[in-house]
RNA sequence: GCCUCUUUAGCUCAGCUGGUAGAGCAGCUCACUCGUAAUGAGCAGGUCGGGGGUUCGAGUCCCCUGAGAGGCUCCA
């Protein structure tokens, strides 16, 4: 007999070979139904794994993240056996279950594949799936993997298994269908009771440029399908979010085809929304002793020789820009980095200098890969909140600490809350790969660590994802569809300095080598507002809002009123407008509903009366008469109230 | 760059197996002068992304090319 420990602490004596899921028909058989898989002493296994020994033990269903994980793993296998009752001879690479769902990678060889065959799939799918077919797990000796694979022709699998130690080797069979798996998987495929596939693409094998192209198949299933329902309807929304449908219907941006791919044209609330939130910025950093510096936007290739950027972007960017002089070339920007290194070697600086913080709204220019390109999100040629502070070792953690906050600043103005924090640090087996000492490497590791310990910021922290100049500290956020973004960065550089001989005169009269902080709390200026747009569904915060108020008179009667209402709150510094259209007055809110401005301010007799406007909130209603004067001080001190930061 | 798909009016989309373009919304004009999410009528708007081919005839079929979408690879 063993002992099962289940989550309630209660314990179950049982005989030894016993499974999860006889566990769970033991509790009740509406539970054994949904038990998809099993965690066993930590580890997650098929719930059908007898199991032999004492161990705590938690029922995995559709509730739990690993439940769903195996659910999708084994629709993976599902269809792969549809795939391959129907594509005789197609190769299988990989068939991972995903954050939504799944995917295999599949040689189809000599077949056409497109979306238009996932009926068909589908279809296979589900009839396989009311099968009700079981998940057999094997122990199999290498070679005798490598012979079944060898003699069914799939050299992926070989290639998969030749890495592999004998002896650790699963095959799982469901159906016709065999594959290399190491688990777990679903007691049988009946509980896959909802199928969608939802796209196709071509995926290098093992992720690699250089070899071949399989195809790749994303799917997802539900036990439900309610759910399946649910779920397609909540990627309906989430591309109602998204921000190039946004930015065209609010007319913050467009592209144009004679200007080229990636490279965004401001339209006028799109520029007025940049400038506020560059003026924003720009107050912060001056309370915080930032200057701000304006540079070019091309240098000499020698400069980025000096830099090291001319390796990395002079092949596959933009190519130089030549002039009328034999052998001059110049580059677009990559960054402006090498720019303000050139500020702050224009004049000789002692430690009294540092901090040295330069700011600027660098454009820049990369000639990212036109597959890539993809929105506001990744352009072509985008503009950085880009600022250098150049100090001593001995102020990288102040500085560091200086930085961070503004971050936090700025995602508390915009109600930012679902942010990663990803600190990026050595990998301490590989030290010599990176450039700078050793000691100061230490030092402004630990300054990062101790910096978001005292912030309270929950990091993740992942070694070896340093750049080989200097640790950093990067903030992504993800998009209406949950792909992730990186916006803000904060880099540690000990490269630059060296490269561009960077200076200053220390106590001791000696010269000293600065520390460089590269940082950009939004990241850019393109990606920061499609961040912005996705997340707030065009819904702006009212200080950034293009409009903040519009005015709706009931009938041309009152537009005299109207005008006098509209000087009343621009003398208040509110953005306002008037909606002159002989429409009726519920016409007018729909309109300014769909608008997203944030306050409708409708006048008639009444109001032109008593001085007063009838507010009506966005998204909320009716919210009661004010004297014009009192709304401009409830918009203001709003406002105030988001804006309210200490520095 | 690679794979799959898409490309018709400002926007969202129809247009079956080839027979010389259609709707709704937006826009403009007129009427209505209106009280918290769509008043009515009329008008205008497209060399069907571009180029080439097949055909008596191409939005529709084929080839090249531009742009967009979802991925992969990049980027960080």
């Amino acid at each position: 007999m063993i002992k099962i420990t289940l989550p309630d602490r209660s314990v179950k004596e049982v005989e030894a070979g016993t499974t999860a899921l006889d566990i769970a028909r033991d509790i009740s058989e509406g539970l054994a139904r949904n038990v998809l898989s099993a965690r066993v002493n930590g580890k997650v296994v098929d719930a059908t794994r007898p199991i032999s020994e004492d161990a705590d033990l938690t029922l995995l269903t559709w509730n739990d993240d690993d439940g769903k994980a195996t659910m999708w793993h084994s629709s993976a296998h599902l269809m792969a056996e549809a795939i391959e009752q129907l594509y005789p001879g197609v190769k299988f690479g990989i068939g991972p279950d995903i954050e939504n769902g799944f995917y295999y990678d599949i040689d189809f060889m000599d077949y056409q594949v497109s979306d238009a065959d996932f009926k068909k799939i589908e279809d296979r799918m589900l009839e396989l799936a009311r099968q009700k077919q079981g998940f057999t797990r094997r122990e199999v000796s290498k070679e005798e993997a490598l012979s079944y694979f060898s003699r069914k022709g799939d050299e992926y699998k070989i290639e998969l298994i030749d890495e592999l130690e004998d002896g650790e080797i699963t095959f799982y069979e469901s159906g016709t269908f065999t594959d290399l798996c190491r688990g777990p998987h679903l007691p049988d495929t009946g509980m896959i009771k909802a199928v969608k596939l939802l796209g196709i693409a071509g995926a290098y094998w093992r992720g690699n440029e250089k070899r071949k192209m399989l195809t790749r198949i994303y799917g997802i299933t539900f036990p439900k399908q309610k759910e399946l329902a649910d779920y397609l309807e909540m990627l309906e929304e989430a591309k109602k979010r998204d921000h190039r449908k946004l930015g065209a219907e609010l007319g913050i941006f467009t592209f144009s085809r004679q200007v080229g791919q990636g490279l965004p044209l401001w339209l006028p609330k799109g520029a007025e929304l940049r400038e506020r939130l560059e003026n924003f910025l720009k107050k912060v950093q001056r309370k915080m002793g930032y200057q701000q510096v304006i540079t070019p936007h091309i240098g000499k290739v020698e400069l980025y020789k000096t830099s090291g950027h001319y390796e990395k972007y002079g092949q596959d960017s933009f190519h130089p820009i030549s002039t009328p002089i034999p052998g001059e070339e110049f580059f677009l920007k990559p960054m402006n980095c090498p720019h303000h290194c050139e500020i702050y070697n224009s004049s000789p600086k002692s430690y009294r200098d540092l901090p040295y913080r330069i700011a600027e709204f660098g454009t820049v220019y990369r000639y990212e890969q036109s597959g890539e390109l993809h929105g506001l999100t990744r352009v072509r040629g985008f503009t950085q909140d880009d600022a250098h502070i150049f100090c001593t070792p001995d102020q990288l953690k102040d500085e560091f600490k200086g930085v961070m906050d503004i971050v936090m600043i700025i995602f508390k103005a915009l109600d930012f809350k679902d942010f990663i924090t990803q600190i990026s640090l050595r990998d301490p087996n590989d030290k010599g790969k990176y450039i700078g000492s050793d000691e100061n490497w230490d030092k402004s590791e630990q300054a990062i660590m101790e910096v978001a310990e005292e912030r309270g910021l929950d990091a993740v922290v992942e070694y070896g994802e340093a750049a080989f100049y200097g640790p950093k500290m990067d903030f992504m956020v993800k998009d209406a569809l949950g792909r992730k973004w990186q916006l803000g960065t904060i880099q540690v550089d000990y490269n630059l300095p060296e490269r561009f001989d960077l200076e200053y005169v220390g106590t001791d009269n000696e010269k000293h080598r600065p520390v460089m902080i590269h940082r950009a709390p939004f990241g850019s200026m393109e990606r920061f507002v499609a961040v912005l747009l996705e997340h707030c569904a065009g819904k702006f915060p009212l200080w950034l809002a293009p409009d903040q108020a519009i005015v709706l008179p009931i009938s041309e009667k009152y537009h005299n009123y109207a005008e006098k209402v509209l000087n009343l709150l621009n003398n208040s510094e509110i953005r306002a407008l008037i909606d002159h259209r002989s429409e009726k007055t519920g016409r007018k809110i729909r309109d300014a509903e769909m608008k997203k401005i944030p306050y409708m301010l409708i006048v008639g007799e009444k109001e032109e009366q008593d001085g007063t406007v009838s507010v009506r909130k966005q998204g909320e209603g009716d919210i009661g008469v004010y004297s014009v004067e009192e709304f401009a001080a409830m918009v203001n001190g709003e406002i105030e109230q988001m804006l309210d930061i200490e520095v």
